[in-house]
DNA sequence: TATTGTTATACTCTATAACTATA
DNA sequence: TATAGTTATAGAGTATAACAATA
């Protein structure tokens, strides 16, 4: 297997790990009367400092106006609520109200319990855990890979 | 870091990772003049054995009307053509054109030399194809997999 | 001037229900 | 009866362009 096949394996892997946790995802959204992409954006508002509209477009890789009508359906759900940001007036800081946190709780405890991974014993996790974040951190400057993915210790959850 | 954290951790990664190949991919769509769901449909259709309109829905997790409305599109665009079974009536197989083809190869092309995975060395690569493949398979039943994953050796591009 | 967020608009994406044709 | 695919419909997701408020 040369290495332009290695990579197209390696990406068919991430195709179907993706798979199954959406999988896991869908079924839950379903529960709870949401779609997939509500439940992703209710995982991904928790994860991070202070979430704002422009921050969650980013995160979601979609316009600020898409972002927008994303908040006004969970806003709607009873799930976020705006408030206005204490020092700068145009920003909006997107909450999760307590029926929200409780939800993202159970998506996230759902998901991570039925995950693929949770197949690999301790061992390997660790040693994935290590190889993904050394492709992580080689294509994205740190600063951008932080965003997404580090978590300060004390704001974790 | 115990066991939940560590697995919340690898969904992390698997979101990074995700987001990373999505930005090159949704870079290349938009040259394309395609969406990024239809550049996904594109490098799936072209894995595996003989894709019918039923096998797409199914390796995109969507319903059969949502594969016939994508399939519409792709067939506007004259990236695939429907073609009828040769022994089953009821089935439609969804072949893709010569532009079809040339497109579904750029997108392959592009999205692996740019994966986060490019960055890691021979050995790295195996060892995280392995790991992989072992969390694929404890969870899924190996046919399922297999349909989503495993591509046979003579029919692979 | 640049940034945050919203609105209006026009697509694409999506599932549900009802249907046809075939097995 | 069951399966493959389509159509009609309604709502969610999406980007573009234009805009107001604030920095």
């Amino acid at each position: 297997m040369d290495d332009q096949q290695l990579n197209e394996q390696l990406h068919d892997c991430l195709f179907a790990i993706r798979a199954q946790v959406h999988a896991e995802l869908k079924e839950l959204a379903r529960e709870a009367g949401l779609t997939d992409t509500q439940t992703d954006a209710l995982w991904r508002l928790s994860r991070g400092p202070e979430m704002t509209a422009r921050r969650l477009a980013d995160r979601l890789q979609c316009d600020a106006s898409t972002a927008t009508s994303m908040i006004d359906r969970l806003e709607r759900r009873g799930l976020v609520r705006r408030v206005p940001h204490p020092t700068d007036r145009r920003v909006k800081v997107i909450q999760l109200t307590p029926e929200g946190c409780a939800l993202r709780d159970r998506v996230i405890q759902h998901t991570t319990e039925r995950s693929p991974f949770a197949r690999l014993d301790h061992e390997s996790r660790l040693r994935l855990h290590e190889l993904l974040r050394q492709a992580i951190d080689g294509t994205h400057s740190a600063d951008e890979a932080a965003d997404v993915v580090a978590i300060p210790e004390g704001e974790r959850r």
